[in-house]
DNA sequence: CCTCCTCGGTTACCGTTGGTTACCTGGTCG
DNA sequence: CGACCAGGTAACCAACGGTAACCGAGGAGG
């Protein structure tokens, strides 16, 4: 007999506790869905440092993104109310984007990822190149 | 593979230097190239937590995965020592997987984004969902 | 005896999605 | 006349993830 019921017995209610990652809707797993974003790390990074940046100068900030992909990533952003938008009526139009609190808030494990990349990446790169 | 142009001035030499999180071979985002896999903060929690277990009983505590997927995961932490294999030629032959030095320590900062998560995305979630 | 199930996978196939390039707007500055 | 600003839209492709089938050995049930 195959449970697929989660192994949760007769709980439709999804109260997303802490503790059971595994639930329909784990908060880990959606977190990790929009940060594991090709661009989202790294814009949340630059934006982190840099407080306040226009569009263009985000841009150029993030080498290789694209138009599309930098307008997409932060229209995610903007929905999660990690980043905010402010657009100011000049000519040409100004548009500016900022780290929220929360953004900053969610910065701060992400250093802690950055760092245990930055210490153990290159090892564990180093030894799958020349193991594979 | 993540060979391409990113616009990059003719450096062929990758040097990883922190603080750099931009050149080709950015850490943070190989490493969340891997851990934002759908299955391994799950599988790596799990292994956190509970030791050493054998295949089967790891895909039971891994709800909705399927034996392709928790092999080709189990493959790829391998390769990145995060876990370890180990065969007991019993037969039927008994195959164990637990998390090595290094997956524990990479568990202790996935154990601040989970905290983040846990605590700040059903916030999210649900602005999210009446927004749009 | 015969069949089903478990263990630990592998392989083939297939659909969805994420990311990319290319091309469009439309106003302004030099 | 072009480039820059801040995007939008369309088409395309590879990768990610899922399903199904298969493997060989052994144990359980009828």
């Amino acid at each position: 007999m195959e449970d697929r019921t989660f192994g949760t017995p007769g709980h439709p209610e999804v109260t997303s506790r802490r503790g059971d990652l595994f639930s329909p809707a784990c908060p880990t797993r959606q977190l990790l869905d929009r940060i594991g974003g090709k661009w989202v790390a790294m814009i949340v990074k630059t934006l982190a440092e840099a407080g306040e940046l226009r569009y263009a100068e985000l841009k150029r900030r993030t080498p290789g993104v694209s138009a599309k992909m930098l307008t997409q990533t932060l229209r995610g952003l903007e929905d999660d109310q990690l980043v905010t938008r402010r657009v100011e009526a000049t000519i040409p139009p100004a548009v500016f984007y900022s780290l929220t609190p929360l953004g900053h808030s969610l910065d701060e494990p992400l250093a802690a990822l950055r760092e245990w990349a930055e210490t153990h990446m290159p090892h564990i790169a180093d030894h799958r190149s020349r193991a594979r």
